[in-house]
DNA sequence: ACCTGAACACCGTTCAAGT
DNA sequence: ACCTGAACACCGTTCAAGT
């Protein structure tokens, strides 16, 4: 196979072949210690080649998440593009989440588990705050729109309750997802059941706890039945 | 100093020495990628003495592991020991974990980030699994004695309604600890009070969320106020 | 029983040199 | 501008040998 291909002396696009060859050996080993020489091994070049497109380990690490991020804001944008019901379309964003972690352990906790600047020196690459902002638009944007029960205006006035809202719902899909992904709880098999019934508890809590709001309005059963 | 201490050719303790250093370098550089060549410098002996203890590397991880369990269990008692109240002996817990976790992330990460045995080959030692017990026991032993505002018996009809209370619980903590320790919300710097909000939020939530039980008695104010 | 020294096959990273 | 080959200082791990 290889000695047909006839690769010539410049590979044409090695930046995007390493990136591909990482996401697929930390797909497959689910691991992050992998080797640089490995990745340059799997695209037919030498040892050294890829320093001409990253620094080091940690960019190109920066990189593939990076690919996740935007794989992830993909998934959350078509879970939640045919839903009207607000409440549905925050359910089908935390599906989409928990769903993306459970099926890429080492991916998720490359994106989210502190590998990357969390308390390191530099912090983390542009476009992975890019997409973190952009899932945090569109939760914001289901929590005002109703998906607690009322509409909460995005307002300054409302920005502390809107955060707060935003920080149990984001820890605790966070949380159920890490839980799920190193079987710290139940017995694996029911994660659906599991998940949907945190899921639904949460958002019944979130709409119970928040505080009022001056200027919000029921749309939904109010949680006193 | 070292001149002076004439180590003889047995260490003495060797496995507690190299657990220590390893436990001070995690602490120190927050990071895993130390070598067993730099504990064994630490401790003073040849570079492959440690193998005589540990397996591997990853044997030697088990085992700090395991002393960050025997640490959060003890700081969990300890802030229980004088508390009555079952909602604030559960506050406690969760102070006691969130803490431990952002005081030593790369620690809080080894324990429950699932480097050891989360889906891969074997599992975790026993020690851990104990530790881990332990603290479920705590959970359930506070959820069923009222911290949810019920008193809820610990009957197997009860089962999963109790597990699915510590399911939202834990993960709720977990996930918080994570997006604390990983900057992923907030500024920094009052990291108490966000988690005071997210806790206390959480404990209405799930007095508010969790289905009744046949036996069950209310013992603090009903959610519906 | 515990520790050492030499050795092996790997790394990440650098640098002068090739196309 | 992009890639190679040799080189450096490190690893984890093994093994025969020392005390």
């Amino acid at each position: 196979m290889r000695a047909t291909e006839q690769r010539p002396y410049h590979h044409g696009d090695l930046h995007r072949a390493i990136v591909g060859a990482a996401l697929d050996v930390l797909s497959e080993s689910q691991s992050t210690e992998f080797s640089l020489r490995e990745l340059a091994r799997r695209a037919g070049v030498s040892h050294n080649a890829p320093y001409k497109h990253f620094a080091d380990k940690r960019e190109l690490l920066g990189a593939v998440s990076a690919v996740g991020f935007e794989l992830l804001a993909k998934r959350m944008a078509d879970a939640t593009k045919e839903l009207d019901s607000p409440r549905e379309r925050l359910a089908a964003i935390a599906r989409a989440y928990v769903c993306g972690g459970v099926n890429n352990p080492a991916l998720y906790r490359l994106m989210f588990g502190g590998y990357l600047g969390g308390g390191q020196d530099n912090g983390r690459p542009a476009i992975e705050r890019t997409a973190a902002h952009s899932m945090k638009a569109l939760v914001v944007e289901a929590i005002c729109d109703g998906a607690l029960g009322r509409l909460i205006p995005n307002t300054a006035a409302n920005a502390r309750t809107i955060d707060g809202a935003i920080l149990i719902f984001w820890s605790q899909m966070h949380g159920l997802t890490l839980l799920l992904v190193d079987s710290l709880v139940g017995p694996s098999g029911k994660i659906e059941e599991l998940s949907e019934g945190v899921l639904q508890g949460m958002l019944d809590g979130l709409a119970n706890c928040i505080p009022e709001v001056p200027d919000g309005v029921w749309v939904g059963p109010p949680p006193a039945e």
